[in-house]
DNA sequence: ACGTTCGATGGTTGCGCTATCACCTGAAAC
DNA sequence: GTTTCAGGTGATAGCGCAACCATCGAACGT
């Protein structure tokens, strides 16, 4: 009835579709086309186009694309608390990935020992399409049970044994436990410690085969008195490593399962006048800050923690996606990313 | 003119808003209401809409919320390569307060050392309606002087000295360094060597003039020979403690500017065969992963990461909002938040 | 020469939500 | 008893984009 006026809304400042459309003399679809594939559109129009696109200096509107029927593809990031040195490089990798992808990322933390299950719970009630799990948690029994149960996509990163009906994006632990053992062979060592990582950790089982199979493939004795139990962290590292050292006869070499019980090593052998590396070897894993904020500084292991969770990222959506096609095919890709070993000053021949 | 049935175009197995609707007997627009603040809707109608929401585990979709004249922010954040692990607790702050405000978070890498300009520029072309700059960025004048001419409103964090125009939360570093520095001499202390940090991070600064104000206050002497040039890294750490100890009358604790450096200076103790802290006390700054990485572990000052994170993103939605409403005050709140002196076990009181 | 096909383009519609305003009730005010 | 007003509620109209045809011209075949 009445001929009101309505008020605009709002004034996006910023150019719309439209607005490209208007500026390059074809329709909004046109434009739309130029910016999504390309596909079928004369070479002349998509150069006015993108001509009108720079002048404006116009981006689509996210939101607008998925409503419009574009996807909206929802990861959550569970995180506890160890390691904030490797969750940040590999947040960083996530989120790279995931705002090219134009996807959300949520991440959650999932501390207490009991409330895992719970934090998982809570994380799933926002409508999620798939998780993405880094260590520790992608060996968590209790994480990994709720997440099947809730038939939701899962990326397990550096676990040692992914379970079969989940993504995973790793390492060959075995096969980098494997060639740090034959590089300090190579330089001459026959008697090689181990410090074992953390028996909740699939990894950790990974890692001392690697070093028993270079062992056996060397021809090298393996002595169990060689191999101490550490839990990852510092202080175990300190335990492990002079129980090493008050052996009879002595290791040259210490291969912790991580830098941190490495760092330890060395403390302990410095603690006893032993120079590293020219009395003592001492290797780690993982290169994490602390490798060179040590001294001397760490050979050690190097995972591409930011390219791994940008992978897993990546293999997360191609699953949802499958998934939401229809054309989910049961498979459950696992990932190998390549490791390297970085040598650094902690390493030498064994003392003459 | 044809009654054609066009296909629908996609099936999103969640509810709507209208299921929600529906359900509960009252139209779309009460949801919204109820859904956003709840104003002027009857207690009774609420309490039905909630129960139907709750039933269809409903959930808004934020696409078409932001479209529908919800504001759409966009927040930049920049890093550069150091401290990875300070990143981490950095990013989960700013992650977690974004999601809620239903910001995107826009993160970005900024390493080559002449670069800075260009990513700046980069990430600007986005469309960003705010930059959130943790250390050491928060003090590069490259960047803050791009920020600037572009008119984009910036946070700056755990800056010595923030820019008058930007806004910023940190700590006073003054303060905890005087802490720190009262801690020692209350120990016993009288000789405290200090360790400085980067030149080109105010923080380093106002960490030194706590130090010398906490001197004063005691009526210490202050003496230029105890304090030692560092650059925040571990080597630079070794060199200022060697520097320290070689001297005639070297002092009885160091305090140094980050937790690095302090645990360079305690392995310069034990390479002299120095027991910390019953020789030497060390303390650091920071709170770094590394701080309990050490042996012993080391006594620190703590800054709150994380929530200083959350505390920047709010701030900066805050500005932003303001100056889309134009009510931009040209005020620049500066938020201090509180640091903790964590004591661990690297202090005591000076041998007899 | 004329129909056929196919590539390039445009018109229309609707994604799910909220801003806006119209409306409708009941209670207070006259 | 009627007016007034406020609080509660609903109807309508887009937000900016892409899916889905429709269309139109030109290259192709016979």
């Amino acid at each position: 009835m009445s001929s009101q006026t309505r008020v605009p809304r709002k004034q996006r400042a910023s150019a719309k579709i439209d607005d490209v459309a208007r500026l390059a003399g074809v329709s909004p679809m046109t434009v739309s086309r130029v910016i999504n594939k390309g596909a079928n559109v004369r070479e002349e129009t998509r150069r006015k186009v993108e001509a009108a696109i720079a002048e404006l200096n116009y981006a689509p509107s996210n939101a607008a694309r998925i409503l419009a029927g574009g996807e909206d593809i929802r990861i959550g990031l569970l995180h506890s608390n160890p390691s904030f040195a490797y969750l940040s490089e590999f947040l960083v990798g996530a989120l790279e990935e995931t705002s090219t992808a134009n996807a959300q990322l949520l991440v959650k933390p999932c501390n207490e020992e009991g409330g895992e299950a719970k934090a998982v719970e809570k994380l799933l009630r926002t409508r999620i399409d798939g998780v993405i799990l880094p260590p520790p948690l992608s060996d968590s029994p209790a994480v990994l049970e709720a997440l099947r149960h809730a038939d939701v996509p899962v990326v397990a990163v550096a676990t040692g044994r992914a379970p079969e009906w989940a993504l995973s994006v790793s390492i060959d632990d075995r096969e980098a436990a494997f060639t740090m053992t034959h590089h300090l062979a190579s330089l001459g060592h026959s008697r090689i410690g181990f410090i074992t990582g953390h028996p909740n950790q699939t990894a950790s089982a990974e890692r001392l085969d690697g070093y028993r199979e270079a062992l056996a493939a060397l021809h090298l004795p393996f002595d169990p008195a060689l191999v101490a139990q550490g839990y990852f962290t510092y202080r175990s590292g300190l335990e492990a490593a002079t129980q090493l050292l008050d052996l009879a006869v002595p290791p040259t070499a210490i291969f912790a399962s991580n830098d941190d019980m490495a760092a330890a090593a060395v403390t302990v052998a410095h603690r006893r006048g032993l120079d590293v590396p020219r009395q003592l070897t001492v290797c780690g894993y993982d290169d994490t800050a602390l490798a060179v904020s040590v001294w001397p500084e760490l050979t050690t292991i190097r995972q591409p923690t930011t390219d791994m969770a940008r992978r897993a990222v990546r293999l997360l959506i191609a699953e949802i996606r499958s998934r939401n096609a229809g054309t989910s095919a049961g498979q459950h890709p696992h990932v190998v990313a390549e490791f390297k070993l970085i040598r650094r000053d902690s390493d030498a021949g064994p003392a003459a």
